[in-house]
DNA sequence: TCAATAACAATAGTAATACTATCTTTTTTG
DNA sequence: CAAAAAAGATAGTATTACTATTGTTATTGA
């Protein structure tokens, strides 16, 4: 059984939508078991998309919901756990992409080109099945994502396994680089570099456009670009 | 006159303490006004340092400064300004430094070694007329700087210049980068990545060092090195 | 040098946040 | 249908993030 064959056997997809199961550390019980525990992790990437997550807080999210704060309560510990639940299951849901974009390509170019699209959001991929919001989704990874690990207690909450789904992601496209090219020596530093690199251009080019060199000709595929760049001439250049 | 010249004239150098004078939107009352500001701001870096952003508050600041709250609201609007005044702080003092140590260089080359250097703190600059604690600036940098700018309300106080030493620290680095490779199309964004990725390597090869290539090995130059290696191919490959 | 004024300390108080606890009602499930 | 679990309703606490007021001590400038 490949390791695509198995990703697919970890998740049970029904009518359009795409379960992945998360690490338990993560809740306190799982909003997968039960509508509300969907509609409040669904209605959590609305609101934190729209207030960002420091004026994000469980009292708003309840009223959101038409529940009480302490029913979020009974799902997550805090608001951290939320924001960490989310971005792990973005983290899954984009290995799993990659997974399925890449079944088919032999050209370990051709997979990190199709790597690098996904990051950047290049490719439109469709949202069917996603179940969330996926430009809020998308927006939050871009804005928030690091603040789960730019944390003090990053190595305690580490040992539960939480960034594991961020590892394999990482793991993944270091396999790729690899391939691409056996002697280069920082092939995971590389990728995450390529994903914490993808998002903070995107964010800036948006939001602080004078730190980068986005234009309105290139605004489109500038990120893209730019990291392919990055990317190849790199390995390119330690073949 | 030239830029490094400029750049001395704007600071008064008095026994061995460096003054920068920063934006006043950051500041209700300017720290370096006073000695209690001054303890206000040296003390908070060794606080924020030991607590992290998230837990440090203000109560907590006071209580080390040997004062009351209200008196620290009478320096800072907030915590997340006396933050982006750290940071501002901290962008001025490595473009100084940067200017300092590259005076004498004219090779382009070189520049951009030193430049990573300095970012990736394998050079020893000596801390003489720092004022803070070093160390604890350099982790704050590392850990907390992203959160000044990864918020919903970026571009407002973006409009009130709060970014302009990272964008100057950013342009200089740009410009190095032009003058090694004129023909390389995305200065700037190579040189806020470059920044950014220097400082989340660090981060990553301390707390979360699965996610790169770091060993027992390569431990002091890891960061050095990877990124060195980046931003040269990258350049290289685009002559 | 004295009078004004700014700086700071001390204290108090408010609204919001980040929770925890308890009790009742509803829903699920064995 | 009974037991258990989930959710609703309500209440309450500690901490955070401030604002306001008043009195005292430095500073300074006429």
């Amino acid at each position: 059984m490949d390791i695509f064959t198995t990703l697919v056997h970890q998740m049970k997809i029904m009518a359009y939508t795409i379960h992945f199961k998360l690490n338990d550390a993560l809740y306190v019980k799982d909003p997968e078991s039960s509508a509300l525990g969907k509609q409040i992790v669904s209605l959590s990437i609305d609101l934190i998309y729209s207030l960002g997550f420091e004026t994000f807080t469980f009292k708003k999210l309840a009223a959101e919901v038409g529940t009480t704060e302490a029913t979020v309560y009974r799902y997550f510990e805090n608001k951290h756990r939320l924001l960490l639940y989310i971005i792990n299951w973005y983290w899954k849901y984009l290995d799993f992409q990659l997974n399925l974009q890449l079944k088919n390509i032999t050209d370990s170019r051709k997979k990190l080109e199709k790597a690098i699209g996904l990051l950047t959001e290049s490719i439109s991929d469709d949202a069917e099945g996603m179940g969330y919001n996926k430009t809020a989704l998308y927006e939050i990874v871009i804005s928030e994502s690091s603040k789960v690990y730019l944390i003090k207690d990053v190595e305690e909450i580490n040992k539960h396994q939480v960034f594991k789904p961020y590892k394999e992601l990482c793991s993944r496209i270091a396999d790729i680089i690899t391939d691409y090219c056996p002697s280069y020596p920082y092939p995971k530093s590389l990728s995450s570099t390529l994903i914490e690199s993808s998002h903070l251009q995107q964010f800036f080019s948006l939001h602080l456009p004078g730190l980068t060199d986005v234009n309105e000709k290139n605004k489109s595929s500038y990120t893209q670009h730019f990291v392919s760049n990055l990317v190849f001439q790199t390995l390119d250049g330690n073949k």
